[in-house]
DNA sequence: TGTACATCAGTGAACGCGCGTTCACTGATGTAC
DNA sequence: TGTACATCAGTGAACGCGCGTTCACTGATGTAC
């Protein structure tokens, strides 16, 4: 019956797995991807290190092995989506054909935001309602450097006349982050009521209708 | 130095309390204004029922004495916010004048919330993003009540020439809760960034901002 | 109008479970001589 | 090219704390006779 040392399919037992073992991505990575998921579902807080590390494949132990302690391992998945996000705002922030940053910004943001819902989610649930040492974390890396580019990217668009000059910018970035985030927050309970779904297809729909919104408003010809 | 029966000034002593005793409002209102507080705060999962006890001036054991337990404590929060929602919902509607449904809406809306900024807080994180028993009582008790109200009145508009008729209402409506809800979620992390707090007075002025969006757009005017 | 009793509004100590975290090991891998 | 050793990636059992919850009581209040 023993078949020697290769007859268990499983991976658990002690020691250094062989290389040859280790699937595809390692299992730091894959510890964040599983806590992504389920933080966003559960939040942070209703999850327990041994459900992520059961969905990992590994001992919950490997959390403190990779990121010292459970709050570590959400900073590593908070700094994830904050890159991604980052790394929209600059791509969009590279274009410098005049009007093209907003719509640009926009329909790169709800197509990553499509990719990765656990992003709004997670930032939303665990950081920016939240007070603690994760709000530090975001305004230093990630909204200082938002505030520092967009507000005079809409600034420089209100000139060119592509913006009204009336607008309170404050409260348009207000608006337009909330219009952006609220379907993917709202979607496990708003998306049956209201028949949507969150996926590329509905990035691209939704967000020529935010478009629409801002060029010409909603109002009918009565006005 | 013992002075009688009448010489402790705090209340915490075992047996019923005189009635003369018992401040303004009872025990039970009490826990739930202070757990709405707490979870709005730092989410429901992210609190004990010693703290709430503890601001409420009672027992942890009350909580179990009124609410059976801490699920029973959170859904009797949900039912006051969504209770006041659903009296936003009917003053609106009762007003039959063409085109004031909306603007109306929007308005006691944002006012609600800024009177009650817990509402917005708890609902989006303990119930709209969470598969829990909650997201049923939202549904049953709020949404489907909603849902048979709001995009009515908002097709009605759409038909008095008063909004565009070839908007998506599901995506008109998903845009405009999130731009009424959002300030007020992200208010702890983006206030002190752009400058903005949210009482009644930001109520009235981000208001007015929502509805210009929607009648005139942001576009200037080089369309 | 007294009195006995049920009820009501609460206390406070204790229990047990699940959680995050720790720690002594293990066996494969890389490296210096 | 061997060999000894440090390191690396991980296991798995155990610990202790804090949490939600329970339970036996307590003393004021309302009520029936």
């Amino acid at each position: 019956m023993d078949g020697g040392p290769a007859d268990m399919p499983n991976r658990k037992s002690p020691g250094r797995p062989q290389a040859s073992d280790r699937s595809d991505g390692e299992a730091r990575d894959v510890l964040i991807r599983a806590a992504a998921n389920r933080f966003a579902a559960q939040g942070a807080e209703g999850t327990s290190l041994r459900q992520v590390a059961e969905d990992a494949g590994v001992t919950p132990a490997m959390v403190a092995y990779y990121f010292r302690d459970k709050s570590g391992l959400l900073e590593a998945v908070v700094r994830k989506g904050l890159g991604t996000l980052l790394e929209v705002i600059d791509a969009s922030a590279a274009t410098h054909e005049p009007g093209a940053f907003l719509s640009g910004l926009v329909r790169r943001y709800l197509s990553a935001l499509a990719a990765d819902p656990w992003i709004p989610q997670i930032l939303i649930r665990e950081v920016i309602s939240r007070e603690s040492p994760l709000r530090d974390l975001f305004v230093e890396e990630f909204a200082s450097h938002a505030v520092s580019v967009v507000p005079d990217r809409v600034l420089e668009e209100m000139r060119q006349g592509m913006l009204r000059d009336d607008l309170d910018h404050r409260y348009f970035i207000l608006s337009m982050l909330g219009m952006c985030l609220f379907p993917f927050i709202a979607h496990p309970v708003l998306g049956p009521l209201l028949h949507f779904d969150v996926d590329e297809v509905f990035a691209d729909d939704y967000g020529t209708h935010v478009l629409e919104l801002i060029a010409r408003g909603a109002q009918g010809g009565a006005s």
